[in-house]
DNA sequence: GACCGCCTTGCAATCGTTTGCGTAATTTTA
DNA sequence: TAAAATTACGCAAACGATTGCAAGGCGGTC
């Protein structure tokens, strides 16, 4: 089949862990030899099979990567930076959609454990006890998710969620409502949490939901929100907001004339819905990267306990006003 | 560290190799003893290392999935029901970003080689040559593009294509451009011909690019179309065409009423983009349920040339009309 | 009751590396 | 210049499975 390392053992006229050697670690050998080696497989063609090393090993250089839906276009620009990020420190992402489901996302780290260092979790849907147990047989990191003791990253919601509520009031919104996402995201706690709080004693909250983050959810929950009297509204999701807006023209109600709508993530869909939606920008990217690297970091610890400190990232986020957002109707214009 | 299949053997009080058969080969067991061995590695949690027995086996399970980038909304559906398809199959696929460089993606499948039983190449920008020099090695499976005696799916752009050209002519247009992707792209050489083809002697064609295929280039064409006197433009997909719709808004110019704008793809941007935009609707998770059918039905051939056919699908492709085409300035209404 | 054949299970080699240990070769030290 | 210390490299045992071969048990046939 494939070249061996017996090939270039031969080839050289070396022992095959001589060959290896020439690999793992060049100073231990004649700088003769190992050139000699070197070339011997340069000119085979030789590359070490990763299989073969992984057992010996114990570490594969590979890393699953679980989000919860690929399609949703928030994950894409993570997967991306994630996918370089490993490469540059010679490790491979297995890709997998949990498709919002707890039990397949559970199902995935098992599957996945055994031929993984470690597996970053994206807006994992599965609860915390559970997560902290996975992790007791294989490395875990987590994107938007905080568990004490389990290496994470997370965007600071909370702060971005404040600006947005600060914004709403600032245009003389009292009538706020808050389209949630899956009950079992952390993010989706975090927001709704935030928008109540930052509200108290000076408009009212409306929650609907849970909703599965989509478009269609959106669209559906349109309706409810032209209905209740509600001038504002923060969706969970760019999805969320974008198909409500949709909905809402649908209905005939204006945005932002008649309801403002605030989305979170600034996907591209967000510049380009007309109008152009008010959103909170989140660092998937730096997200991606800091995640494979907690994680990496993590793993590393050759001290079980010791070495292993789950280090706990947190990253900024910011509002960014476009179109979507207005003083409510009858209201003094700003 | 985790539990072997020695461990099994041991619990169950039988070989290590009956362990084995108890999976792979359940009818060459006494029920009794069969029944015995599972209940054990149910108890211990067993699960068998892929690592090693691919080491044996020679099969991975696993599929490399190298994509131009992952960023481009054309690409996620795709990754996704891949994805899934896979997982169907007991197989995980890793997922590579090649950043639209040749080079890179050559690199990529000699790295993912040795990990995986075949490759996955969508919208390779690779050579021909290069392709089938690489399939020598490791199986592949294409997406849009074309080579005989490898297995490929692509997707019917020229019918597509046909279709938007025939809609622009009929809505009276006489002067088009083809904003035009990455040189390396076979389908970009696909729609390219036949729009000249299909204009032939009945209106004028000029063509813009190569571009690299997303927003900004299309946003930088938008001047040259503007000073073209062109009124309808046909781009290499939708975020060519968006980049340029956002363009030519800029510079006052109107879609449709100035200029008609067609993408490809019918990503999720076409339908929120405004006006919304006429496109060519591919089928992209069709496209990676069949890529990964396809390989999968190639590696499985034993007799090596023998079973081996390559299978070639052709999806179908369809214009879907929306808000970005009207009859160009000036003509008598349709 | 000896022989044959099937069914069930154990044995051991194998896949391609890595790595601790040992030894030959080389250099340093006294 | 002999002994000690170091270096360079070979040997062989892992890693955790799979699988061809063989052996033992059992029932059936003549």
């Amino acid at each position: 089949m494939a070249v061996t390392i017996k090939d270039v053992a031969k080839e050289a006229r070396v022992h095959m862990s001589t060959v290896s050697r020439a690999f793992s670690m060049p100073h231990r050998l004649r700088p003769e030899t190992r050139t000699r080696v070197l070339e011997a497989a340069r000119r085979l063609g030789y590359r070490p099979s990763r299989v073969a090393r992984a057992l010996t090993t114990g570490r594969t250089h590979n890393i699953g990567f679980i989000v919860a839906d690929i399609a949703n276009p928030f994950f894409p620009p993570m997967i991306k930076a994630a996918e370089h990020a490993a490469r540059a420190r010679d490790y491979h992402l297995f890709i997998a959609d949990a498709s919002e489901d707890p039990a397949i996302e559970t199902e995935l780290v098992d599957a996945l454990a055994k031929q993984v260092d470690g597996v970053v979790l994206c807006g994992p849907r599965i609860a915390n006890a559970k997560i902290e147990r996975l992790s007791e047989n294989i490395p875990i990191a987590l994107v938007n998710r905080k568990i004490s003791g389990i290496p994470s990253v997370t965007m600071d919601v909370v702060h971005g969620a404040e600006t947005a509520i600060a914004h709403l009031l600032e245009l003389g919104h009292r009538k706020l409502a808050y389209v949630s996402g899956p009950r079992q995201s952390w993010t989706n706690g975090q927001i709704s949490r935030t928008v109540t709080a930052a509200s108290e004693g000076r408009a009212s909250v409306t929650v609907l939901g849970p909703n599965t983050p989509n478009e269609n959810a959106g669209l559906a929950v349109a309706e409810q929100i032209a209905d209740s009297g509600v001038t504002a509204v923060l969706a969970y999701n760019d999805l969320l907001a974008i198909g409500l807006m949709e909905g809402l023209h649908n209905l005939g109600v204006d945005v932002p004339g008649d309801v403002s709508v605030i989305g979170v993530d600034d996907t591209v869909l967000a510049r380009l819905a007309r109008p152009r939606l008010t959103t909170i920008v989140v660092p998937t990217a730096d997200a991606g990267t800091a995640a494979v690297d907690l994680l990496l970091q993590y793993t590393a610890g050759d001290d079980e306990l010791a070495a292993r400190t789950a280090g706990q990232v947190s990253l900024p986020t910011q509002l960014v006003v476009r179109d979507s957002t207005a003083p409510p109707p009858g209201a003094a214009s700003a």
